[in-house]
DNA sequence: GCTTGAAGCTCTAGTCGCTGTAGGTTTTAG
DNA sequence: CTAAAACCTACAGCGACTAGAGCTTCAAGC
């Protein structure tokens, strides 16, 4: 018996969170509500601290909050959910695969833009001359960036 | 005399963005007030085509916008801005480097998960098992995701 | 038992960079 | 002249928190 209940700060500490973002799960129906003390502080025990940890690490991950909703769902019924589970998983890697692809195209130009910067003799920059005229990068790339 | 003026729905086309798009940087002063018809409507020429394409591009580069901000200013100064371009530009690199490098210890630890699956004799998805436990990763790494 | 300071509470607004909608007006092609 | 497309303003919403104001409660020391 070394944790019977926890304070939300001491809970945050634990899972390395902060307080505001475990009220805010709670608002959006992720994390149960927990009990509260006659002062009306929320009080935790060890089930929603594992609970809150699985959350944490699925977002760490760059699981989006939905698909952190669907997993918890399916680590609750903990049986057969483990073929939609890869699937969400593989969405995830899927998109963060696609993520990196992208970057790379950026940090290529980025390079590209910052190595060829000795040209200014002209007095012009080439930083800014890139982006001015797009025809200077090799252009076929880089659509925006998305998050996640 | 190709293009004297443009209305705003011909500007975000000519330079692939959204009509919104175009008023929100007006909006924040990004992109400055063009001249209006008499009804009112937008009419924009080949000077400010050319500075909605140079935020546009520096967009899709991933600078934030207070740096495109800074960018703006000193491509108009155009003299003495290059370092502080330069800057601006490394910082912007340095930022996309630290996020491929988390991103590709994501899909390392993604590709884990999922590649070690194969086990459920047991009955137990790999992936929930690896989300509920941090032991089962190697746990070192992944910090929260930033946005750019 | 009392004090005090840390930590808790609720509620609201702000972040970033747009995007979408509602409800109305203007332009333009036929 | 009509009708449809494009425009206008104003505001709400996204995702995932984060920060602040203004108040209350808890825990530890005396």
């Amino acid at each position: 018996m070394p944790e019977i209940s926890l304070s939300i700060g001491a809970l945050a500490r634990s899972v390395g969170c902060k307080v505001q973002t475990i009220r805010y799960y709670e608002q959006i129906g992720l994390l149960p509500a927990p009990a509260r003390t006659a002062g009306a502080q929320r009080r935790y025990g060890p089930v929603q601290r594992e609970k809150l940890s699985f959350i944490r690490h699925a977002r760490e991950l760059g699981f989006p909050l939905p698909a952190v909703r669907e997993l918890l769902v399916l680590a609750e019924q903990q049986k057969s959910g483990c073929a939609q589970a890869d699937q969400i998983a593989h969405r995830q890697l899927d998109a963060v695969n696609r993520h990196i692809a992208m970057l790379n195209s950026l940090r290529v130009e980025l390079e590209r833009m910052l190595q060829h910067r000795r040209g200014y003799r002209t007095g012009e920059c080439r930083v800014i001359a890139t982006l001015a005229d797009h025809g200077l990068c090799r252009g076929e790339h880089h659509g925006q960036p998305t998050q996640d």
